[in-house]
DNA sequence: GTCTATAGTTCGATAGAC
DNA sequence: GTCTATCGAACTATAGAC
């Protein structure tokens, strides 16, 4: 009988509560699995390797989790869990306030290397149709800009933007520079400051579409 | 000794001629080896299927690579002749004429899906240090923008855009574009125009950043 | 919950026949 | 130039001890 877990919620494998210890090594594990397929991708990763870096054995590691491909989807998961709900959590003030809060979420993939590695290597192989991502890869893209494209909509329909913005292409175009310059920057990290340059494209960009100003407002928080 | 002959010249094989039919065969392993590249990676594929699938046994294959990191190696070589070097072999009118190329190079990168697929997942994968084609994909990204950037310096010397034209920026921004929407299209190729994407981000770029007209003129040769 | 042990494949690479 | 044979190592997954 399946005796993994891999499919709960967080904390509630034991009547202890939230915080019990074999939690800690799950998510131990899933942190190590982010690297991993980070440098190997799916195909090529091995789980006697993500649990010796974790120092537990294959099958500790496999008491958490039934298999390779159920590690994945615990890793893409959780990963979703962690910013791309949170990014649309709470409703955007406009257009501008949208363009700012996705600079702060390049800003932050500056600062987890591995989980944006991850992202492109995962994002490349799961064009195959029976790579074990592929349909987290097309949902997400979907999802991601059916939103974007929703809330420049709201933008248009507020009088930010210009009436005749093509908000689906904008949203697409916009999410094909964060990847392409999430790819650069991760060949040449020293080189590349993707902050900066998304900064720029989209200050051109909400010149291009925004009804009124001609640039974005100066970066608050991040960076 | 080394009797492979990985580096040697096009049809410098035998004293027989540039056909001989062994570099038929070789040909078709760097065919057959582009397609594996891109379903699997470079650490996941196996020298043992790509010769399966020429129908040579592992043997045979390398007689003419000498090892898995050469056969990637010949692959992207390959590749870099056939249009990097091609797309600037001669020069550009003005960058309207750059641009319009950029889009014939995209257009034909949708015909042969599998060595662009292979390009997002080598270019993914490639930004580990130790991966055998980081010096590779650093270099290229490195070339192509410096190139592209010359390019529309010139066209700004010309007066044909506008003179605060930052065009080592637009020159990445253009890159990182089309890498973008060509992992979308990986994804979902019947859903994603390609050709048609680029295009819409390119007339807006340039009626951004030339002097005069403020769009693209329409594609003549391509699509 | 973590361990050891092991089954059954497949890997890259080498050696040598023809 | 292509083949067969083979090596040592690594792989996923399972079974069962503690």
């Amino acid at each position: 009988m399946d005796r993994t877990n891999s499919g709960r919620l967080p904390g509630a494998s034991k009547a202890r509560g939230p915080y019990a210890v074999g939690d800690e090594r799950r998510r131990r594990i899933l942190d190590a699995a982010v690297d991993h397929f980070a440098q190997w991708g799916f195909h090529a990763s091995s789980l006697a390797r993500i649990a010796k870096s974790v120092g537990v054995t294959q099958g500790g590691l496999l008491h958490h989790f039934r298999g390779k491909e159920d590690l994945l989807v615990s890793v893409l998961e959780r990963s979703e869990e962690q910013d791309a709900e949170s990014f649309f959590a709470t409703g955007f003030d406009s257009a501008a306030d949208c363009f700012q809060r996705l600079l702060a979420l390049v800003d932050l993939n500056t600062r987890r290397p591995g989980r944006t590695r991850m992202f492109n290597v995962l994002a490349g192989e799961a064009s195959e149709p029976g790579h074990p991502a592929h349909a987290f890869f097309r949902r997400r893209y979907d999802t991601l800009a059916t939103r974007l494209a929703e809330t420049l909509q709201a933008a248009v329909e507020s009088g930010e933007l210009r009436p005749d913005t093509d908000c689906a292409t904008v949203a697409r175009e916009v999410i094909a520079v964060m990847d392409g310059t999430q790819l650069q920057w991760a060949l040449a990290p020293e080189s590349v400051d993707m902050t900066h340059r998304l900064r720029t494209y989209l200050d051109r960009l909400y010149g291009a579409v925004s009804a009124g100003a001609t640039a974005l407002p100066p970066t608050p928080g991040a960076a």
